[in-house]
RNA sequence: GACCGGUUCGUCUAGGGGUUAGGACACCGCCCUUUCACGGCGGCAACACGGGUUCAAAUCCCGUACCGGUUACCA
């Protein structure tokens, strides 16, 4: 039989971490095994659902590149299938019909209610007066418009259990499952009856899922067994905490948590995709660099763990705003992966900051001519800046960076005369040296001077002027670094003079602008 | 409260009877260097606790503690 899982999340906001992992996880395993990987939108509870979160939830897959295979799935489609499911049940005795008026309960409280009442000690489940009421009583009443629930009639004695992938061996006995609620009064398919209609519809063969459904799993299984289906293969993934240990929300913590977070804070999909993959599975091996073939080729249930892992983030330190293993992990992509791959992303993130040249493109490099969406900035009035510069450019300067963003932020003076100045970098490296301040306009004649603009040349230049000053190399250099780049750390300084090329350079140095 | 899980460096984790308990991130130090968040070398740092079983326990068993999940006419 071929593998066939789902990734089955609620639309009722953005796109989790956690969520995001058990997408992947399931992903995964389709792809391991050659099988199949669906998605379904459970948007049976109306009030939350939206078409928005719905959206969010498709973008951050396809960041990811976690493709579904066939049509999304909307479970309040099925919503018939479901109530016939119900009454199905009802008929055949398996279920019963509960004439309990609902209880009114605010959102707030619902949650405290529901744990004060269950501390009530020992309630025995089983104490529905409706349980036990005569087929023709139930039937009079139906048919007299009283409102009812129907409850699935959990047997006194016995228990549930099944192997899951992950945890083992799972028990559970009837007597602490109570006889849940199929369809609401109000004819609403509730969540565990929608859950199992439609993973048995979809042919669902494996259910990879948080742990947090590990007793819905039990209840589940209860109406597999009322409906005479064999329950697929289970799987429940451990939880991703928050520092405390105590539960990953955006309402305490914010964008960490949410995926498109990532993608918008210049995040390489691949990047955090290998690392959520680890955050809860491991292959046993000393490497944490996996591309997408290479955790497909060795993913497996069995090698999740059972723990919960916590997602470790500074809320105060922007140094450590998110997880400090994903930054490095981000970093390490964008200095190793291969230039093909980075090169467009790197354009994504230079066209949406407005720093995007067509000419970037150009295999012929002579064109000045400035695009449409690089309007506001200057032209360049020098004909070396076409793809080739580009591609090494992006090349030297990748290696200090942590996110895209870097490329447009502290790699801006590289794509535009228009960049800021670190004020510590100008505290540092040129108001405390005031010589600089006539020195480097200097320079920019000396350089103006050079027939070929080359690290080997410029190194002369450049020593036989501090020497000439009489002051420490790294003056210089520190200054320069400074004014052409605004921010105090990068590449090779002679890189940076070739790489600007001699006219931007000169004009950089003769700038007074920083002084300011 | 009840039921169900879990517990190896600060964090992610390897290891499942005999290991100097390994790696990664973070942090610290040294080196490289004109600076640096690149790179190189090194350091700090963990088996929750108590009992058992065993020649031998991080590893198996029991208990305790702590943490988490669930306990809805939410999903």
């Amino acid at each position: 039989m071929t593998t066939r899982v789902r990734f089955a999340p609620s639309p009722t906001g953005y796109l989790h971490l956690g969520a995001a992992r058990a997408a992947l996880y399931n992903y995964l395993y389709a792809k391991k095994t050659g099988g199949t990987f669906l998605l379904r939108i459970e948007d049976t509870d109306l009030a939350r659902s939206t078409d928005e979160s719905t959206r969010s939830i498709l973008e951050g897959l396809s960041w990811l590149g976690l493709q579904n295979e066939e049509d999304v799935v909307f479970q309040s489609d099925n919503a018939d299938k479901h109530r016939a499911t119900a009454q199905k049940l009802l008929a055949e005795g398996k279920a019963y019909r509960d004439f309990t008026p609902k209880e009114q309960t605010s959102d707030k409280t619902v949650k405290e209610a529901i744990v004060e009442r269950a501390r009530q000690a020992d309630k025995n489940m089983r104490d529905n007066s409706y349980r036990n009421l005569s087929t023709v009583e139930s039937d009079t009443r139906a048919a007299n418009g009283e409102p009812y629930a129907i409850r699935l009639k959990v047997a006194e004695t016995g228990k549930t259990s099944f192997e899951d992938a992950v945890y083992g061996l799972q028990e559970r006995e009837y007597s602490d499952t109570e006889d849940l609620v199929l369809l609401r009064s109000d004819g609403h398919p509730l969540y565990n009856l929608a859950v199992v209609c439609d993973d048995i519809e979809m042919n669902i063969t494996h259910v990879i899922r948080g742990q947090d459904h590990l007793t819905n799993t039990h209840k589940q299984i209860l109406i597999y067994e009322a409906l005479g289906v064999t329950p697929p293969t289970f799987a429940h993934l451990p939880l991703i905490l928050a520092p405390n240990k105590g539960k990953l929300s955006k309402r305490k913590h914010g964008e960490v948590v949410s995926l498109t977070t990532y993608r918008d804070a210049g995040f390489i999909p691949a990047a955090f995709r290998n690392f959520l993959a680890l955050m809860g599975w491991s292959a046993g091996e000393e490497k944490e660099i996996y591309s997408l073939d290479e955790l497909i080729e060795k993913f497996s249930l069995d090698h999740i763990h059972r723990s919960n892992a916590v997602f470790n983030f500074q809320e105060n330190d922007p140094r450590h705003w998110t997880d400090d293993k994903a930054l490095w992990m981000n970093a390490e992509y964008i200095r190793t992966m291969s230039l093909d791959e980075l090169l467009p992303l790197v354009k994504a993130e230079l066209k949406s900051s407005k720093l995007w040249r067509e000419e970037y493109e150009d295999d012929e490099s002579s064109s000045t001519t400035p695009s449409a969406e690089a309007a506001d900035t200057p032209p360049i009035q020098e004909g070396s800046f076409g793809r080739e510069w580009f591609e090494r450019t992006v090349d030297l300067i990748r290696h200090r960076f942590f996110t895209l963003k870097d490329f447009s932020a502290q790699g801006r003076a590289y794509f535009s005369e228009d960049y800021d100045f670190d004020p510590t970098a100008v505290a540092k490296n040129l108001t405390k040296f005031p010589d600089l301040r006539t020195w480097l306009p200097e320079l920019a004649e000396r350089f103006g001077l050079m027939e070929s603009f080359t690290e080997a040349e410029i190194e002369n230049v450049v020593k036989a002027f501090a020497e000439e000053k009489g002051t420490k190399l790294g003056v210089i250099m520190n200054g320069a670094r400074t004014l052409l780049t605004g921010v105090a750390v990068g590449p090779s300084m002679l890189s940076v003079f070739e790489t600007l090329g001699k006219e931007r350079s000169v004009l950089r140095l003769r700038s007074q602008v920083a002084w300011n």
